[in-house]
DNA sequence: TTGTATGCGTTATCAA
DNA sequence: TTGATAACGCATACAA
């Protein structure tokens, strides 16, 4: 398995090796035919293939760039990193993966790894846990593009939805419907969207004259959260409707139901913020607040090629706020009487 | 930003280049405590960090593994590629995963952009579409190991599943339940496990004595799907039971059902061929047939790691098929009478 | 214990 | 139009 290299091509080919580089970097403006018919036989004769390694080492470029996800497992990380993964290919650039778990010490050892990877810039879900690291690549002007989560305290062009407004318009319509009983379940207040969301949903109560009760506020674990809501449910006043602050929350909000003998919508409405791929064709269907996923990984994947190739300066705003779409199913419709 | 390199931090150190080379990959067995303490010092104060592309450059090794899967949107790929990266994680390697879609000319672009990239070994969903290639690694001895598709022209170590018994024991159990008429849809026949799971299918019909009919066996395209589905269903003798040959198809069956208000299991029972992840709380719970993906996964990385690191000839047998779980629940309970 | 010299496979600069 | 030659940043054999 000894590699082949543009050294052992040029010998065959009885020329130098910056001419096999010239042809292979198509720059044979002024290059005789015979050459380059020789050197397109060499490479095929000898089953050539370039090494990318040393030309990076040399371009100082890699046409890779690192995704550092805070959670696999949520659909909306792997939906945003297929979005970014698709427009990279269209512009011949690569990505890698990595998951952080929303643990700011895996973070900070993969955005060490790919860096030293050489990748030509970064798109990161901030845990926030990282903030000197940040700013150091803010303050050295390394490509980077934020997703999801504001970090206010660094000035890097960050995509985001607008949780709080897309929540408001949940629960109101929630409250449209009847419930005034309405709880919501989120994973611990840790990152900004999901204290975006429980605002929304507070505002909302607020808004319509309705009494917010913290018992209907849980932002727990997601291993504690089954046993919260038998909590919850064992009120006396339990909730007529539920807001899941995220898929994971609603798979374990899915699972109490289930287990619980509870009925969607019929004994309690249930509204969750994220993409659910089998929300239009479970039974019930379920009402989502759909954020475009492949719509702001594409914008992030567009604004960091941009400061790669261009070396951009920040514009005024660095915050690109999508709107979500509060899709109504099943799930919610039903009239409290 | 410019890169702070090797040669800076041996200056500012008053040490030479090898010296810190030395010291960064720990092999400061007999090194001056105060050398070691001016070139840490010395990393400190000038932010720097190794270039791990002039590393693999010389080392001939980048500790990157690629990973081409059929098809992203399979949660059986996703979990599959988890597995991979969670093992690689742990022996310092890293994974670069792409999206053949199930096309041997993307699947070809892939291998090489990723051997060009110097990954240090493959694993690989192959299409089947590029055997010269894979018989070209093959006797080059690079590290590759197929998932999911045994491709009988090559002796490269493959994990796949008991495709034709697991889907035996999945129509056995419709048929103890008393179905008769049972139908299964896969995507078009192209691929080895789909074929082995037909073959199951009418393996089990045949050895219950029940007589195989041609309009029961849908193998289409997704987009194609619902219509056939609804052909099926305008049959005089139409199915009371169904097997969904993957989770896309499964996808399309339960938008069928739904649309025309088809009930589960009391209208038609189903069977899925996956690991779908709200079985265990949909409404009906589904049945599915489990496949191992975490586990077969991380043999796969282990296997990969094996030639990688210990250049190991191959055993006899490189075929290693692991076991699918029937997990019965609501969809295909109910007995028919 | 530390330094010098060389090479990894490519690209870039400049001559020829 | 093509060819020497010097980088790129690091690792390593060998010398000191």
């Amino acid at each position: 398995m000894k590699r082949v290299t543009m050294a052992d091509v040029a010998k065959a080919a009885g020329v130098s090796k910056s001419t096999v580089s010239q042809f292979l970097n198509k720059r044979y403006e002024h290059m005789g035919e015979e050459t380059k018919e020789k050197i397109r036989e060499a490479i095929e004769r000898l089953g050539y293939h370039p090494n990318y390694i040393a030309r990076s080492l040399k371009q100082k470029r890699t046409a890779m760039i690192g995704i550092i996800v805070a959670n696999i497992m949520h659909s909306f990380s792997t939906e945003i990193s297929r979005a970014i993964e698709d427009f990279c290919h269209e512009h011949d650039m690569h990505a890698i993966v990595c998951n952080a778990d929303d643990d700011p010490v895996k973070e900070r050892k993969y955005i060490e790894m790919l860096r030293a990877r050489q990748v030509d810039g970064l798109i990161l879900f901030p845990t926030g846990g990282n903030l000197e690291l940040y700013k150091q690549m803010e303050q050295e002007r390394y490509p980077v593009v934020f997703v999801d989560r504001k970090i206010s305290e660094v000035n890097i062009r960050t995509i985001v939805v607008n949780n709080k407004e897309a929540t408001y318009q949940a629960v109101a319509h929630l409250i449209e419907k009847g419930h005034r009983d309405i709880a919501i379940i989120t994973p611990p207040l840790t990152i900004y969207p999901r204290i975006e969301r429980m605002n929304g949903y507070k505002q909302a109560l607020n808004d319509y004259r309705i009494p917010i009760k913290q018992e209907y506020m849980i932002s727990t674990e997601i291993q504690r959260m089954i046993s919260e809501l038998s909590r919850l449910f064992a009120l006396p006043d339990k909730p007529t409707a539920l807001v899941a602050g995220n898929d994971l929350s609603f798979f374990e909000v899915m699972k109490f139901l289930k287990e619980n003998g509870l009925r969607v919508p019929n004994n309690v409405a249930v509204v969750v913020f994220d993409n659910i791929p089998f929300a239009s064709f479970s039974e019930p269907t379920m009402t989502t607040i759909a954020q475009p996923a492949y719509a702001m990984g594409k914008k992030a994947a567009e604004l960091l090629l941009q400061q790669i190739h261009h070396h951009e300066e920040l514009p005024d705003s660095n915050l690109y706020t999508f709107p979500c779409t509060l899709m109504i199913r099943e799930s919610s419709s039903r009239a409290l009487i």
